[in-house]
Formats: C-alpha cells, structure tokens, sequence
DNA sequence: AAAAGGCTCGAAAACGTTTTCGAATAGCTA
DNA sequence: TAGCTATTCGAAAACGTTTTCGAGCCTTTT
C-alpha cells in the first residue's frame, strides 16, 4: 500500500507537505503540488479512508435504512427507485452508502449504534416502521437524520405528495362524470390517512357524498386482498362505476377478479392505480395512475441531508413535499 | 465519544486491558473482563471502526457492484431479490455493505480504487458488463471478489444454473406436445448463451428439428421488443403453438399483441416466461415460469466471498451453480 | 537598512484502536 | 527456600492521515 510518506520520500519534502498538496491548501507553491500530484499519480496513491475519518471525524459515508417489513421492501419499484436516486445523488456529492440494520454478526446492535458504530455522516430513513423505539432513537440522536414519507418534528422529511396525488385522481375521476367511487385503501399509515383525507375532502369541495360502504382496506402491495375488496364491490347491487386502488401493483388483484366476472375495463368498470410502475405502462389498457417521483424523492432527501451534514448550523428541518403527476392511461372511461 | 480511554480511567486498567477484555483475549482474568464489560455498557460504549480498520487492516466490510446498465438495474426483481439476500447474509456474518460506483464527487475513479479506497474486504460483482476494463481489472486485484451469473477463471461465480432452466423449460413444452417452440431470448450474454446452447442440446437430444425461424433476438425486461417478436411469430404462416420469453416482464408485452389479437393463453396460444417475478403467480392464467433463486444466489456469493476473506489460504476459485424451479402455472396447453 | 509582511514548508501531536513484549505477581515443585 | 511456570497486566509502538504552529526566507515598505 503507497502512503503519504512513500509519497514524501520521493519528493524528498515532508508529510504534511504531501497531504496538503493533495487536498488543495494553498500554503504550498505550484511547483511543489504539481510534483507531489505527479508522484501520487505515478506511484498509484489513494488515500486510506480509515486514516482520514480517524482523523477529521467524518466518513463521507451515509446510511440507508430500509427495512423490508412486509418482505417486499426493495421489490417494490417505489424504494427500489427510490434507493437507485439515493445512490446516484450520493455519489454526485463524494458520498457512498451503506445499509444500516440492526444486527451485526452475533452482536444486536440499534440503529443508532450501528450508525454510529459505522461512523454514517447521516442517515436517510425510508419505508420502515416509524413509531419503532429504535427508529425514533436515531432521529433524536446527534446524528443527521432525514426521513421519507414520514415527519418528526426533529428532523427534515421528503414526502410524496399523497395529497395532491388522491386529489388529481379524485377530480379526474369525477371529471370523467363518475359518482360511484369506490376506494381501497393500504393499511392505517399516516400515508394512508393523507391519502383518505384528500380524498374525502375532494369529494366535499366538489359537492360529492360519499358511501363510505364503497371504501374497503387491504394492504399495499397486496393483490390478494385487493381481489377481495373488489369482489365485494362487484357483488353490491349498485355497483361502483370506477375502483381506486392501493397501488399499481394491487390492481393486478382486482384485474383478475373483474376479467373472471367477464366485464371488461372500462367499458364495464374503470380503474385507477398509484405508484406509476414500469408495469402499469406497459399492460393494455394502459392503466391510468399517479406517478409518485420516487427518484426525485431520494435525490432532494440525499440533498437536504448533505446540507445538514455541512452546515449543521443554518440548516432547520423542513418539510418537503414532491408531487407526482397523473398518467392518463385508458382504464377511466367517460360516462 | 466514549473512547477506550474513558473505559480505562474509569476502571483504573489499561489501554490494552480493556481493548484486550473486550475483544475477548484470554491473558485477562475473568474479574477484570467483566468489570471492564459493565464499565463499557454502562459508558455506553462503542468501538471506533475507522480507528479499528485502521490498526486491522480489515473493514468488516463488502462492496456490492451492481451497475444498472439498461436503467431498469435495481427495478429488476431478480436483482432487488439477490440485494436483499446479500445484504442480510451480508449481516448475519458481521460484515456491513457498501455499494461500489465509479465516481466519488468530482473524483473519477475505477472501481478498483474505489473499493480499495473504501478499504473494502471483498466485493460481490453483479448485473454489470462483464466486459468492461474496469470490471476487469477489478476481479484481478488482490481484492477477493465473487462474481454472479458470469465467470472469471481468478475467482469464484455463482451461477443461476440456465442450463437446467431451458432444459427443464424445453422437456416441459415438448412433453406437453408442443413441436413448433419459438424462443425469444435477451441480448447476447453469456447467460443467453448458455439459455439458447441448453434449448439446442434439449431439441436434439428429444430429437426435434428446430426451425430457425423460431429463434428472435429481443432483451431483458424489455416488453417492446418482445411485443415486436411476438407479433412477427403470430404473423407467420405456420405460427408456432408455444413462445418463450426471456423474462416474465418481457411477457407482458407479448401478451398484449396475444390478446390484440384476439387470442386467448393457453387454448390458442401457450407462453412460457422466467425469472418467476411475483407478478407471474399473480397473473392469470398463472404464468408458467422457471422461477430463478436469486435469495440462494446472493446468500451463497456472500458466503463464498467471506471464506475467501477469512481463509484466503484454503479458498480456490469455485464455479457454483443453483438450480431454480420449474412454475407450473397455466399457461401451456397440452396438445 | 531595518522592520514588516507574505510564501513555503516541516515537526509534531493527535485521532482510537490493536498488538507485541516484557514485567510483576502468584502459585507450584523440589 | 530457591527456582520455575502460569497468569495477569501495562508501556509503547504502530496504523495513515490532518492540522496547528512556528521557522525560515524572500519581497516589500518605511
């Protein structure tokens, strides 16, 4: 391994020379820094990152949690594109990543710990469960912290604006001279509750009451259960003209039980699903739903964290909210 | 921070009594290891891991080099999956991961340099052009290296068996009569190599002519073309009763162009994927699909890759294969 | 010509750990 | 009691870097 001073002997100057040179201070002439550059490069020199973060106390090193709970955590192309822009936005700015768990070998360690342990400059905390001690523990810990699609009041937050989502795919839906909307929700998240609550007030800003027997829960990312709520909507005397789903993914449930009863989408019943996966485009009729800008969210919560980190001082936490946009697709007929 | 030191004061030891009680040396005597013990939990400490890297010359870290190439990298369940795995077989064994990129900042780098500089103790190569220098150059560095789905004579693979895949996916259509197969297969990889070689030798071997015409070139996870293949099948005069894609997500684009024309899977047409996404056993009729095992496969590398970091010595280049399973879902009629 | 100021550079300490090696003590044997 | 071994511990060096502070020199100012 070349080193600093493998460097200094060379250039006959000493090690502080070497490191200062190298890392641009400009107590140091021109010729020299040009000299040591040109021996570091011929000698093949990298800087040992261990050495350096002993030293300055920072790692350039930020962590991700990401906790699979329902066991399809990064199968799910929302954080998979997610973590995709967390990656890229990271390493435009000399970050890398790394995966905080709880566990390292025998020793069980909390998040906090293994952050800490690893020396992470900050942590981005995405699709995990937020009331858990342990998260709760390293968001109110020294460490920088910024959490997606959940708001502490302690640390800066990126949101998918399910607000505005549910609101576009309401009023569309009711453009399109729908009345009987049915809605299937994911799980009780505050996710969830933005979404319903957007929904619901859409419907009383536009005059509309609403059967609250059309709103059903199932689980995101869960075709089977939304299956379920969809039978029990097609088998309701007067049944909905359109179903909103948890998510694209969801639909696939609900597609096979409206193609089973033969009816046919939209002629029969419309549709609409949320997330924008690569999927809903490509399946015929293409299917019309609310494409949250996941990629835009890791990018601006990598960006806000990296401001946190560099400028703890001017830096106060702030809630972001990133709209997506409506895709058109053809499963919403125009009654 | 709570350092060695403190825990010394506090216990009136050593530097080295604490570091050796902790790490568990036996030339301590069990009073002192424990007194030491509860002194560090109580102080609530943690070691310094760039501190430790530094004196040990080991990180208790791996690189994961995962390039998306075709911009659907992570997207791709397949490799999302084998992510998962790696991560916690990653975990259970005490080592944390890092993804490996090019850049740092403005700093362009190999991933050579970047996982030495990370001071990485092994890497983990997959979903990457196998083909590029940098890659390359990697795989030949003293840092032990484990590469998936693509073999290097310099170290261990590990290897979604595809021979067994078409093997088992050709004698399944052929049992079920089909004769006129039409294969759609990926860009030319060794992967698809080794796909198409095992289809040939199964045809021979069941003693089938296979008509060329059959055979399209089309790529991963990319429904378009598959859709474009698809419909040049269907538009031949003699048309083939069965087409296999080279990927379940590919299949959705067939199934359009299957549909558009007015015909139904499996009565008019069989189809047969791979990979075994869990969109194919939501889909229905069921997609018949070689499901791959990207958890074993990312379980296995990392435990391959952590022997060779532990045991350099006694650790020779290995060529593992895991097998998949067959899917039988409901989507090849038997004739 | 002396003082002041700006450029370059180097010595040395420090970051928190691990590890070697020798010292001290205790227990045992003869 | 003398000598020997085993046990337990500590001093100190080392890992590779950054950073502070002062020394030396050259240029400019007064």
């Amino acid at each position: 391994m070349v080193t600093l001073k493998d460097i200094s002997e060379y250039c006959g100057v000493s090690n502080s020379t070497v490191s200062k040179a190298l890392n641009g201070q400009k107590d140091i002439s021109k010729q020299t820094a040009q000299r040591v550059r040109d021996a570091a490069q011929k000698l093949g020199y990298l800087p040992n990152s261990a050495a350096r973060s002993l030293k300055t106390n920072k790692t350039l090193n930020i962590g991700v949690l990401f906790v699979d709970k329902t066991s399809s955590g990064l199968r799910h192309e929302y954080f998979s594109g997610m973590l995709e822009s967390i990656k890229s936005a990271a390493e435009s700015k000399g970050y890398d990543i790394t995966f905080i768990s709880r566990n390292l070998g025998e020793r069980q360690m909390s998040f906090y710990e293994h952050a800490k342990y690893r020396g992470c400059d900050g942590v981005v905390i995405a699709s995990v469960d937020f009331s858990n001690p342990d998260v709760i523990e390293l968001v109110n810990s020294e460490i920088p912290t910024v959490t997606v699609d959940y708001v502490y009041d302690r640390c800066s937050s990126v949101l998918s604006d399910n607000l505005d989502g549910m609101k576009q795919i309401a009023e569309y839906v009711f453009s399109k001279g729908h009345r009987r909307v049915a809605v299937i929700h994911g799980e009780n998240t505050s996710v969830t509750q933005k979404r319903m609550a957007s929904f619901r007030s859409t419907c009383k800003r536009l005059g509309l009451i609403l059967d609250e027997k059309l709103i059903k829960e199932a689980r995101y990312h869960d075709p089977k259960l939304s299956a379920l709520a969809t039978r029990e909507f097609l088998d309701l005397d007067d049944r909905p003209t359109c179903i909103i789903y948890p998510d694209d993914f969801s639909f696939i449930g609900g597609k096979n039980i409206i193609e089973q009863r033969g009816l046919k989408v939209p002629d029969d019943i419309s549709v609409i699903g949320y997330d924008g996966i690569l999927l809903s485009q490509i399946l015929r009729p293409k299917l019309t739903t609310y494409k949250q800008n996941s990629v835009e969210i890791g990018k601006i919560a990598v960006q806000k964290l990296i401001e946190q980190i560099e400028e703890p001082s001017l830096s106060i936490p702030e809630i972001i909210s990133v709209t997506g946009k409506l895709l058109k697709g053809e499963t919403v007929k125009e009654l």
